[in-house]
DNA sequence: CTGTTAGCGCGTTCAA
DNA sequence: TTGAACGCGCTAACAG
């Protein structure tokens, strides 16, 4: 059977709903005694109290919302756990939006949470997001969103994201002191700021250098096209000797471009992607990777929320987390 | 500004509470004039109904949960993308849960859903699992549930599986064909039912060609203990020549202590893992794998709870579903 | 310390 | 075709 009510509780014991009410919630009104029985009695009945009738009276739903993009590489799965653990220990439900990069589906999402539903966002925009009005709806209505990774920097809001500038800075600089002279970046969206903030120490780190051989890739979603967008960058006279790649989920098909030309990877290119603790970074020793904390992203990015729940109240100064990258070179041994 | 209800809308056009809600739900008895009207308001003040009302008075969330062991490898990453695109066909939400591989969370999870908080679950259960009451309680209470690769056969409801028996049946075959004449099996846990079948079929692979090197390894959750295990695998007087892994996690651990050891994949050891289309599969030529179907599994078991949900009075017969896994052979060509 | 009353916002009676 | 009244289950205010 179903649905145990405090109503029941309380015709068990002949007490009223409120009393009932009260001492489960532990108020000081009751006394120690009552207390017991009817904790006693709701174990007993097995009770679970009806979220949406209390979320309706108290205006708190004890739900955040998280919205991502995708969950294609693991950056994203990392993140999720990371931000279950916070939600976990206060007791929080979580409820996950994939807007699949597009902007339409991330408006119609936002939607959903001009009406309570949620206590708080924890989000990362979409590649198309650039129009940003429908999330400032949201925090208007005095919704607090957290932003990590793919943050909207214009929107004053806590952001969580890495030192994107100085990884791509440092990882431009290793490729240039392997002795790499062409170094080719390879990106998948412009308008992202981690993207713009990795092409910028990329293009710094030549400049410091004085190389001129600057060649950034866009890449799009069509993996047809991009296959032919990377084949013609590796069939150029002078082939690229270094390649940093700005997401992972497009390592896979720089191996396979490679492989299919007869370019061997590492000796005739190096290849060094941003990239989190997934399976990719242990498996093949021939590729440097940027290690990207999704863990704690997800993690911070919880926490920062929860502190805003707790004083939701008075509107907070927009607050910027910045989490190391870590450079990790495993350069083939074999 | 925040929370337009109905009765706004109502004083806006001077009409009552219920009539808006009428003509906002299409109902038969509401002029086509006044509902333009209605929906035009609701429109232009943003109407979004209260979910929490909504669902305490209908009695349905239109919320689903997940639970998951964890999103540590891309498996349960790409399965939540499946059910994502259900879920979001069908207008409901998804609340996500992790066990973490723990059998007290797991039922403090199930707890949560004895009070109309979803209206269906879709899981997958944790290692610890045995004692299935807390999810038995749960479908007792008229609350669906679906099962996903971790599945309970015991209990009487939908499954999605892979055929575990047969593609690892046939993935031992293919090691043997490669002239791999000791094969160890490696896995991380020994109650769960995949787990099981993938053994039950390297061992019928094994004793249909009379070999009787059967070699199993059970992994825990310990990386270092793991590592120690997969050391003393490999140096062992007579070393494997052919491993299988059944899950993808261990993949790294088993290419680290290989190297480590000096041990050369695939020349000296031919590795084979159970995985799905993640960057794994890309990045090394030297690894065959089995790939699962995880998306195309999230999308069945979504699929399977909705059909469920839409009769959800009279009592179903336990269905089984079975999707193939795919072999993929990526034998080095360098 | 306990009970009574009054909503939260919405959907479903039943009258008008 | 519309509106008034009631209650989903719970909590907050106020009496007793």
């Amino acid at each position: 059977m179903s649905a145990v009510t405090l109503k029941m509780i309380a015709a068990e014991l002949s007490l009223s709903v409120a009393t009932v009410s009260k001492a489960l919630a532990d108020s000081y009104e009751i006394s120690q005694a009552t207390k017991n029985t009817v904790s006693e009695a709701a174990q007993r009945l097995g009770y679970v109290a009806n979220p949406y009738a209390s979320s309706l009276r108290k205006r708190r739903s004890k739900t955040i919302a998280v919205v991502l993009p995708e969950i294609a590489d693991s950056f994203f799965a990392q993140a999720i756990n990371g931000i279950e653990t916070i939600t976990q220990a206060f007791g929080y439900h979580v409820l996950i939006y994939l807007s699949h990069e597009s902007f339409l589906r991330e408006q119609a999402i936002m939607q959903y949470f001009k009406s309570g539903r949620v206590d708080g966002i924890l989000m990362s925009v979409s590649e198309e997001t650039s129009d940003t009005s429908h999330i400032k709806d949201v925090i208007d209505d005095d919704i607090p969103v957290v932003f990590f990774d793919r943050v909207c920097e214009d929107l004053p809001t806590a952001q969580i994201v890495t030192n994107d500038f100085e990884s791509s800075f440092n990882a431009t600089h290793h490729l240039l002191s392997k002795s790499c002279h062409k170094i080719a970046f390879i990106a998948n969206s412009g308008s992202l700021s981690i993207n713009r903030n990795r092409v910028l120490g990329y293009q710094k780190a030549l400049q410091s250098v004085g190389n001129s051989n600057e060649l950034i890739v866009n890449c799009g979603k069509n993996d047809e096209e991009n296959y032919q967008l990377l084949t013609s960058l590796f069939n150029q006279e002078e082939r690229p000797d270094g390649v940093i790649l700005s997401v992972e989920k497009l390592t896979p098909l720089v191996y396979q471009v490679c492989n299919d030309l007869g370019v061997t990877i590492p000796t005739q290119v190096k290849v060094l992607t941003f990239t989190n603790l997934g399976i990719a970074s242990f498996m093949n020793p021939a590729l440097t990777t940027v290690n990207q904390p999704a863990f704690e992203m997800g993690q911070a990015a919880a926490k920062a929320l929860f502190k805003k729940l707790s004083q939701n109240i008075e509107v907070l100064d927009p607050e910027l987390v910045i989490l190391p990258s870590k450079l990790i070179c495993r350069e083939s041994t074999r």
